[in-house]
DNA sequence: CTGAAAGCGCTTACAG
DNA sequence: CTGAAAGCGCTTACAG
């Protein structure tokens, strides 16, 4: 069997503690002591028992990651957020749980109670998030991507969509954009309580409306065909737009080949803006302007801050609501009029 | 703190076997003791501490899940495999440790010597892949998603390239189809050691010439504009190919915009097969008939056999390598001739 | 600078 | 049908 801390003990001739000691850096030890016991490790080939170490300590290096893959969601937009998230978890020397339960508050309950994590990361979080119940009662700070209502008691970082909004309409009055279509994610995802439609919308009209200019809003889908009746709809109804402003990750990805078919150049024939991280346009070859959703940078802030909290809670303070200031980046995609 | 199955037991006016006895079933309790014990549960919301109970039986109903994302791999493709291991893992009582770290090897070996994982999923395995060595010394079993050269001693499940191959010409070839250009995954994913491109490869190439077609190999990129030139120079370098057999996700993603920038039809001038799953075909809006890489299906089999072997060695055998027959899905996009 | 011992919270032979 | 006790492999006050 694996060695124990027993056995290098006894292999380097000293008591149990002065190993841990060693391995924990917490006293001073004599050089000797020392390199005799790094021997013996390496020469046992010795590495702690994460469960007694856990059981000892308290806590677990641990750090769950909780999300689902909603049947009508367009997946491959999520991965962006999940190797952030486990990257800087070990640059902070935490390993991730990953949990996909359908029942996800159930597993918040299980996995916290059960003492597998030090802290918990919870995805696309809606406005009235069903799991926020299960972490109020978890002894593990938790860390929300994305916005909700009453997020007490939990630092929460998302991109700032409102902000998100004013940037694009901004850019396009600019512009001498007079008239604009918005494409938002369906109608289920803000049922489902999917904040940022509403944040992004709500910021895109008032600031259409200070410009004065008319903002036509149509809601995507998530799939195939639906997604093209809603552009054709989008467009058909409103032969005088000339901007574009897409906020929904299925319709862009699909848009390059839509408009093609459809013969519509851009940015000659219409400009197009959309809201997607680097990484996505580069996997969709996605040749638009757009403000960026960084989820590296939401998911490397969110995961610092958890290990902040969960290794300092004093000096982490009050809870945080964070919006980030989106990217921006311009792809020739919209023309001066 | 959170209740200790001592308080449970001293709430229950029991010894704290008797309630460890009546959470595992492994012995028979008294009616009225169980209920006893159990209402003292429910009222303390007591839930095992999962290291005490790691610890204990040395065990910890947790696997391992190790990937990495290549800078230079279209990453969208990755997060199929990652679901189905998810949830069939939590079907089978596991939860799922996700580890992304650069150096694999060293994670993999951090993490069964310190024995956080009872098993390990290796994913995107290459034909000489380095993790198989830290496998090979660790106390816990693997399962391979891939094909290596040397699997010994691990399960290992694939998509049956060879056998897709086959199934494409042999489609092709019945419909009349007489010169067929491939576009194969990257060279740097051959040269890294991604078997599926040969095994396809070679496939095609035999049974081509058992019928005489002539077939003519190209090289995709997984990056736009690379993807697009290679196209280009496939089809300009060979006007007599009616039939173009996409081996490479990032390339199919690309395909339906390429063609209908370039005005080529499908299939009136141009019949084309892909090798992708139903998901990913859906994500990217994909026309096109394909044999079905079956993700799904490797990671439910893959997880399963891993969680018998854990479970029950002598009964789950010899290691298995096992090579997965491909789905076919005609969507009509190949023409007969 | 180092050791002996208690304790973390479970499970499971051993006894009755 | 149930209990007392040992043990899993660590860490960390307590002592010297």
């Amino acid at each position: 069997m694996a060695a124990t801390i027993g056995d290098v003990a006894r292999a380097a001739g000293v008591s149990r503690s002065t190993v841990s000691y060693v391995l924990s850096g917490k006293r001073a030890i004599s050089a000797e002591t020392r390199e005799r016991i790094e021997a013996a490790i390496v020469e046992l080939g010795f590495t702690p028992n994460a469960g007694a170490r856990a059981l000892a300590t308290a806590h677990t290096s641990v750090l769950g990651l909780y999300l689902q893959f909603q049947e009508d969601e367009f997946a491959p937009a999520m991965l962006q957020y999940v190797l952030p998230v486990s990257t800087t978890a070990r640059a902070h020397g935490y390993d991730l749980l990953m949990v996909t339960d359908t029942d996800l508050a159930g597993a918040i309950r299980r996995t916290t109670a059960s003492h597998m994590v030090d802290g918990v990361v919870l995805l696309d979080v809606t406005y009235d998030d069903s799991r926020l119940a299960p972490l109020r009662e978890a002894r593990q700070p938790a860390v929300l991507i994305g916005y909700a209502r009453d997020s007490a008691g939990f630092d929460s970082y998302d991109l700032d969509f409102g902000e998100a909004a004013r940037m694009i309409v901004d850019h396009l009055s600019e512009r001498g954009h007079r008239e604009l279509i918005l494409i938002t994610p369906p109608d289920h995802v803000a049922d489902r309580g999917g904040s940022y439609v509403w944040r992004f919308r709500d910021a895109a009209f008032e600031r259409a409306a200070r410009y004065g200019l008319r903002l036509t809003v149509v809601a995507g889908d998530s799939r195939h065909p639906g997604i093209e009746h809603a552009l054709d709809r989008a467009l058909s109804d409103h032969p005088g737009a000339t901007a574009l402003i897409v906020h929904n990750d299925a319709t862009i990805a699909a848009l390059p080949r839509y408009l093609d078919e459809r013969g519509i150049r851009v940015p000659q024939d219409l400009s197009v803006v959309g809201v997607f991280s680097q990484e996505f346009g580069q996997s969709f070859s996605l040749p638009y302007t757009a403000v960026e959703s960084l989820p590296d940078r939401l998911g490397e802030l969110a995961v610092t801050q958890l290990v902040r909290r969960i290794t300092d809670p004093e000096a982490a303070g009050a809870p945080i609501v964070r919006l980030i200031e989106p990217g921006f980046s311009d792809r020739g995609s919209t023309r001066a009029l």
